[in-house]
DNA sequence: CGTCTTTGACCGGCGC
DNA sequence: GCGCCGGTCAAAGACG
């Protein structure tokens, strides 16, 4: 009898073992699928954030050609002015929130129709958005300002393109074609823009497809320089020079010139319209140069991360240095040279994207820098530097809170920002169409 | 076989 | 005019 007490007392037991086992298991399932849904919701609020951002940036492209619409009729009234001239007038005011050409239909069909993602990216819905909304990418800057203008201002109405831009080229089955696309963009073909990276690569990843066209040892420098044009498509006027920093061999600078003339693999579309966005910038600030200085007083003591050799570069040249904001809260110099900011001497410009969780509104400082704050949650340099590449992020609760607010403070600062200086409008652009492309990758 | 890289030659701008 | 230098061309070779 006392057996069968033991017995049933131990069985008891057992079944006590059991249930508690049971009721870990529950509790470990339930927080399994508390964690599951925390992480549900989480991803419900990245892509209520990522539609926020696309919505932003849809309505400030709408905002921007509202404001450009009006400006078109004004100097329209004038008997005398061409269509040209509206165009050059406006634009020379405003700085470009259009990051690129559109192709024509003769030039879509000369594209190679063997590179499958271009037409992944024609027959894709999002990307056709995309071109529906004008954001086609490149280092394109349609000011239609002149060189002559741009060097010594003039009444002259005919932005007639300078000899050295119409030059002959060689071996170019539709010359009209490429003449247009250099006509079309006269500064862009000379504002190169400076990509500095640490890389030990011999070239940066930025998804585009490159031909290596010459190498040649520059002076000054044991390391070779190597010449690529963009092969995405044969008659893509864009070309990229790559070489080694003599200080420092782990740095690569990347220096981009000209547009592309053709829809780019989403990939690609950080680095073109992070550069395009700092060429507009460069082009932007001698335009507008009148209207700069009057912002920033004292614009000369700012010291550049990075100077490029601009007394022998005749080419506007603007850098942006990635180096150096993995260990600061410097994120973007843009350094303008000497040479090309006309009449007010030697002006560098360092712009600034800090990750700082500060809210406040952007500081123009009296030194000639424009800084923008902005929070850590904007992944700006996963998007620039590590192209193609998505960062997952999973926040704790607090610091949702804490994300939540800084967004709306941000909201609050760049709607503030992009309404006091233009030229942010471009980089803003650049940056969310960064971030939408790499999202949407 | 087509595409890309390599590399010496060539061209044009610029300073002396 | 000459030489230097940066940029480009184009033939040859490599590669998949």
């Amino acid at each position: 009898m006392e057996k069968k007490m033991d017995n049933s007392i131990s069985s008891a037991n057992n079944h006590e073992e059991e249930d508690i086992k049971k009721i870990s298991k529950d509790d470990e399932f339930k927080s399994a699928i508390a964690e599951v849904n925390e992480i549900k919701l989480e991803n419900a609020r990245l892509k209520l954030l990522l539609q926020q951002i696309e919505k932003d940036y849809t309505s400030l492209q709408t905002r921007f050609f509202n404001i450009c619409q009006p400006d078109l009729k004004k100097s329209g009234g004038s008997p005398t002015c061409t269509h040209e001239n509206i165009a050059d007038e406006e634009e020379s005011e405003l700085v470009s929130l259009r990051l690129g050409r559109s192709p024509s239909p003769s030039e879509y069909k000369k594209v190679d129709k063997k590179r499958s993602y271009d037409k992944t990216i024609e027959d894709s819905p999002s990307c056709n958005d995309q071109s529906n909304n004008g954001l086609k990418l490149g280092l394109d800057y349609s000011t239609g300002v002149s060189e002559s203008e741009f060097i010594k201002p003039s009444n002259d109405p005919s932005p007639g393109p300078t000899s050295e831009v119409v030059k002959t080229v060689k071996k170019c089955d539709d010359e009209s074609i490429k003449k247009d696309d250099e006509v079309s963009q006269p500064n862009v073909k000379r504002a190169r823009v400076s990509v500095r990276t640490k890389c030990d690569y011999p070239t940066i990843n930025d998804g585009c497809q490159w031909r290596k066209y010459g190498q040649k040892i520059s002076r000054g420098n044991p390391c070779p320089r190597s010449y690529y044009r963009c092969s995405v498509a044969p008659l893509c006027p864009v070309r990229k020079q790559v070489q080694r920093c003599l200080e420092d061999m782990s740095i690569l600078i990347t220096t981009y010139e000209g547009t592309h003339n053709h829809s780019l693999p989403i990939e690609a579309t950080a680095m073109a319209s992070t550069t395009s966005a700092a060429a507009s910038m460069l082009l932007s600030g001698s335009s507008t140069s009148s209207q700069t200085s009057k912002n920033l007083p004292n614009i000369s003591k700012t010291t550049p991360l990075y100077l490029s050799n601009s007394s022998s570069n005749p080419f506007p040249t603007i850098t942006l240095d990635f180096t150096t904001f993995p260990t600061t809260s410097s994120f973007t110099s843009f350094n303008f040279p000497s040479n090309f900011q006309s009449g007010l001497g030697f002006l560098s410009n360092s712009l600034s994207f800090s990750s700082t969780e500060s809210t406040t509104m952007p500081k123009i400082l009296g030194s000639g820098g424009l800084n923008y704050d902005s929070t850590s949650t904007l992944p700006y340099h996963n998007n620039l530097i590590n192209i193609g590449s998505s960062q997952k992020q999973f926040d704790t609760s607090s610091n949702k809170l804490k994300e939540d607010s800084s967004q709306q403070a941000l909201t609050e600062t760049l709607t503030k920002a992009i309404t006091s200086d233009p030229s942010f409008q471009s980089v803003l652009a650049a940056a969310i169409s960064s971030m939408v492309g790499a999202t949407k990758s």
